[in-house]
DNA sequence: TTATCCTTTATTGTCGACAATAATACTTAA
DNA sequence: TTAAGTATTATTGTCGACAATAAAGGATAA
């Protein structure tokens, strides 16, 4: 699988993102000990496939390389573990967790799930000042998609930071640390895995608008509904697309048989 | 705060609780390792209180209450963390989650939120099978209910029972994680701390009647709203009952004042 | 007396070694 | 030749000791 945007430059892109997370992540406190370390590091090599998915994962070796003892080692993988990134079972050791269709349509579903009930939250919580700021920041956006139009990833910094503000507006910590600490980690990666840079550019930067008034209007109700829909949409983009792939690589079997 | 059923034996329903989560919990395999054993036996101290909630974890000292070194200590307290049980700051240490009325009440809106997807999502994805068990539990569970009407751990049990198997079948792995294997550690320990217990049992088995009915229909637009209205419904019924225990002590003030 | 700096002390983070478990390869018997 | 059992090997779990950091207490100067 490709990415949509065949001009943008994936290594820049992932650049960005982790510098991103790093700056505006708000769960995801400053690394001081050097299991933090290593835990980014692997991290990151993990979001972009360099350790690949659903590959055995040998501490001796990853300790190694790292230049770490094997305690530390541990500790960090405790911390991928905690953001869904490994799977560990006892006495035998820890995966890589393996992305699949059905792993990443499972996430959508809970996302849909909790970050439409942050929007909720976030209509009653947000303080106007905090709605003033989101809009302006929209306006910035608009204006950066005119100038850079098609260039995927501004459009995906507007997409994080459009959904990290709504999140963080619910001023409710429990659905903060729960997906900014625990999945945003695992949407990155399948983002980075599967390539696929939320190719509905403009439609979703209405969504937003509409979001954001619903916010605005202190409707809950309508701002969950929208927030949603606008991941629902996303989830049956890519059902629909997996769906064609499938098509497409049928036919292609069928003109192999033919011919 | 006291509970609500003066007759209920607070240690027997603990007790039975956490029986019913290691047979029935299916995101909490059985513990192999001795950190696995800890862990479940400083998640089962916090939970009930024994370790209070807010205080300092002293890594020396648990080490040497449980018989262990350090590291087995810090394998476990890993553990805790991951379900939310205490948090950690780096070079400062460990504290006990404190239990308060907003982390409450935010608890609850990140569970209407992930049940009431995870009900969706039963209606969805059940087998007839799964719902042919549960409609036939919720029958024995009336008939508990007559007979031992007003004892609340039995309808506590039927409660978890319930929702457990919701969850379940919702087919969704990462919502039963998330729910399951570390919501529910926390929604214990306020009920234990609180002393909350279902204080609405009749009605509450009504509404999971009507629930299933939904799954059955295969109705998932409304199983979700039954749902989420069965959860909200509790949330509220704690947030009278604050408000009126508030209202209370400001009366009992007043008459300070005046005497 | 108070505030700041330094020293001391306790706690956490990291390390390498050993023990226990699981996977692998090999041997033996049917 | 295959299957089962055993021995070997590699990996994970656990331990105690040391290093680094932060909190606590005391000393000095304003």
């Amino acid at each position: 699988m490709s990415t949509i945007y065949t001009g943008v430059n994936y290594y820049n892109f992932n650049f960005y993102v982790s510098k991103f997370m790093k700056t505006n992540n708000p769960a995801q406190q400053a690394a001081v000990t050097t299991a933090d370390k290593v835990f980014e590091k692997i991290q990151h090599a993990i979001v972009e496939g360099d350790i690949p998915s659903g590959s055995k994962i040998s501490e001796p070796e990853l300790a190694k390389r790292y230049q770490i003892s094997r305690s530390t080692l541990r500790e960090a993988l405790n911390r991928l573990e905690k953001c869904h990134l490994i799977e560990r079972k006892a006495n035998v050791g820890s995966r890589v967790v393996n992305c699949s269709i059905e792993g990443l349509l499972e996430l959508y579903i809970t996302r849909e799930a909790l970050e439409g009930m942050a929007c909720r939250q976030a209509a009653k919580n947000m303080s106007d000042e905090e709605i003033a700021h989101m809009q302006s920041m929209l306006k910035i956006h608009a204006q950066t998609q005119e100038l850079k139009d098609g260039v995927a990833y501004y459009q995906e910094e507007g997409n994080l930071d459009f959904h990290y503000k709504v999140i963080l507006g619910s001023h409710n910590k429990q659905l903060i640390e729960l997906i900014c600490g625990q999945l945003y980690h695992l949407v990155r990666m399948y983002r980075c895995q599967f390539g696929m840079y939320s190719p509905r550019a403009s439609r979703a930067f209405d969504e937003h608008s509409h979001i954001i008034q619903a916010i605005a209007d202190r409707d809950g109700e309508l701002a969950e509904m929208l927030m949603r829909r606008h991941i629902a949409a996303s989830r049956k983009n890519i059902e629909n697309k997996i769906s064609k792939e499938i098509a497409q690589k049928e036919q292609t079997k069928i003109q192999l048989i033919k011919s």
